[in-house]
DNA sequence: TTTCCCTTTGTAAGCGCTTACATGGATAAT
DNA sequence: ATTATCCATGTAAGCGCTTACAAAGGGAAA
């Protein structure tokens, strides 16, 4: 009973197997490299120490860490959950370790830990959508560490992405709404700024007023953050106006949700009196009643393709593929023909 | 234009701004041990370099990383969210990293993402209940990395734990059901095998049972995993029994909801014909329509005082304090007198 | 038998940082 | 003026691992 210190090392290993420490470090990586009955003694040393390679060193030394980073905006909500969870387990399977943080959708958060990440050295990074200090991206290339941007399909941008169309995709849920008859729409929007794939949803819904020959300015937009509350605070504003709105189109979800509780809290039927479509098909969306008409965004494909692309990226250093998924209006409940009254 | 080789270390900016390593050491961990004009000099080379230190040197030499590691079951709900996010929270105020991952509520998993992050040199780790091989105790005192137990209060165990108590939030919750008049009542938990939360809140469900003279035995109790298909199929197997049960406990509110939208699938009112209950009361439980009747738990607070008391127990080597919150009934729409027909 | 090659193992040089200790100059105390 | 102190900085020894290279031994080929 000595040795209380701390955690035993290679050397202990190695010493008290009688080999040098090469040996037990093949045995750990490389064991084919290593005979058998050395390798056995190594092992049961190994065994009863409860010896574990102290990562520090060996990512020093090896200059690997077969780690991914990934920072998404909020964990609060499950909007990236699956997607990442999917992603996680890609990567697992091909011997990596995810780590990841959340940003709270702050900007300066984001690149404090960008540069955690890389500081920690993740081999490569996953980041929700495009929109960023390019500075960011410098610093990343001089870094040499590899990112992908998810969640977010834009060609020809700094950094490769894995996503879906978000402005096509609103497109054509506008489009749908607007053929059920409604011409009075308004929209509940995430915080545009620094936030693509909000950004580009509002354009998406633009564009759908444009074909029908609306003026995009007509479509009232209140911004706030990704809030059941605040979904709901902001219904309440938007169905207050004159005209009132028909349909109201939501960012996500969870804005979604909130809408349409704040409509049954106001005694009004949905989709009688008014519709209310998502985005983002999260669990939420088949939980409420009536249940969201939604954009479907395919989460799991898109997680591991995510990993798969980013390994790619990492083992081959190429630059990374932009891919894009497709999505797809799901019609349940929430969504019905406008109601001239 | 030279130097494309890699990221530039700490010699790089010694060389370039005239000084030793160590001083430069000093401008980023000790200010005040380095006169002003050096430093400035010293920052400005840092800035323009772009220099990063890297975190498995520094690790190794200082034997601190400032991290600690989380494991939690899983992400995929919002269970764990709003408690982790506090918990994320204060540790950044504290500068400290937050490192997370999933077990997707399977031991080995867990074990070996105890065993990652140790090696990562985590300083401390948050784990999720008291329920894992005793081994992994034993590892955690060999490494010398404290460790704190989550969402579960039980004093005198291996591990330190910040929570509530399960069973007893859980006999408050039925002992409530049962003064509403429920006889006929059937539980739908999580798997209990391994998760403490879920066994206690069984022998809560059945403590007040017992406490109201009737048999614990006829409680009929299905164990699924926390996922909402799993909460209504396991409704509508309970529902068809006979004698047909009035109040159907959940073990978490995403049962609830999935027991919920089943029981509405079906035509059954719910509380008229039928009552339901949650626990935890994540955001979903305001949501769905009727509201859940749950237990509130006070998630942020748990995970605030978690990462004070973990701190505490790294940086002063303390063995750590077991803190009781208190939850409380929250009283929504799911739960109505039973209708004896 | 001799030569060559291959396999197994050992030796030791880093990887990029922190920090105990050494150094030297400036200031304060005598 | 001399000595003691203190402050800013430098020197260099690790931290625990991987891996290029060296060494040694055992066949296979000639």
């Amino acid at each position: 009973m000595s040795k209380l210190q701390s955690a035993p090392t290679l050397n202990d290993v190695a010493r008290k197997a009688g080999v040098s420490t090469a040996t037990v470090s093949r045995c750990l990586n490389a064991p084919d490299r290593v005979v058998e009955e050395t390798r056995q003694r190594v092992m049961s040393v190994v065994d009863t120490l409860g010896y574990t390679p102290n990562f520090a060193a060996r990512v020093m030394a090896a200059k690997r860490t077969f780690t991914i980073g990934a920072i998404i905006p909020t964990m609060e909500n499950a909007i990236f959950a699956r997607g990442l969870q999917a992603f996680q387990e890609e990567l697992h399977q091909r011997g990596y370790t995810l780590l990841v943080s959340s940003s709270a959708y702050r900007p300066e958060v984001e690149e404090e830990q960008i540069r955690t990440l890389v500081a920690r050295g993740a081999d490569g990074l996953l980041l929700i959508g495009h929109d960023r200090d390019p500075k960011i991206y410098d610093y990343l290339d001089r870094q040499k560490v590899p990112a992908l941007v998810a969640w977010s399909y834009i060609p020809n941008t700094r950094a490769p992405s894995i996503g879906f169309d978000n402005r096509q995709a609103m497109q054509t849920l506008a489009d749908r709404v607007i053929g059920l008859g409604h011409t009075e729409i308004a929209m509940i929007s995430g915080i545009s700024q620094g936030n693509d794939r909000a950004r580009l949803r509002i354009e998406g819904a633009r564009d759908a007023l444009r074909m029908h020959g609306m003026h995009p300015e007509e479509l009232s937009i209140i911004e706030t953050s990704y809030e059941i509350e605040n979904g709901a605070e902001a219904f309440a504003r938007l169905i207050s106006q004159d005209p009132r709105p028909t349909a109201i189109l939501c960012g996500n979800d969870v804005l979604a949700a909130g809408a349409l509780r704040q409509a049954q809290n106001m005694g009004l039927d949905v989709p009688g009196d008014v519709s209310i479509t998502g985005f983002d098909d999260i669990e939420l969306a088949r939980i409420v009643s009536p249940a969201l008409t939604t954009v479907h965004v395919p989460h799991r494909e898109m997680g591991g393709k995510a990993a798969l692309e980013l390994i790619e990226m990492v083992e081959k250093s190429t630059v990374g593929n932009t891919i894009r998924l497709q999505t797809e209006i799901v019609e349940r409940h929430s969504l019905g023909p406008a109601n001239k009254s």
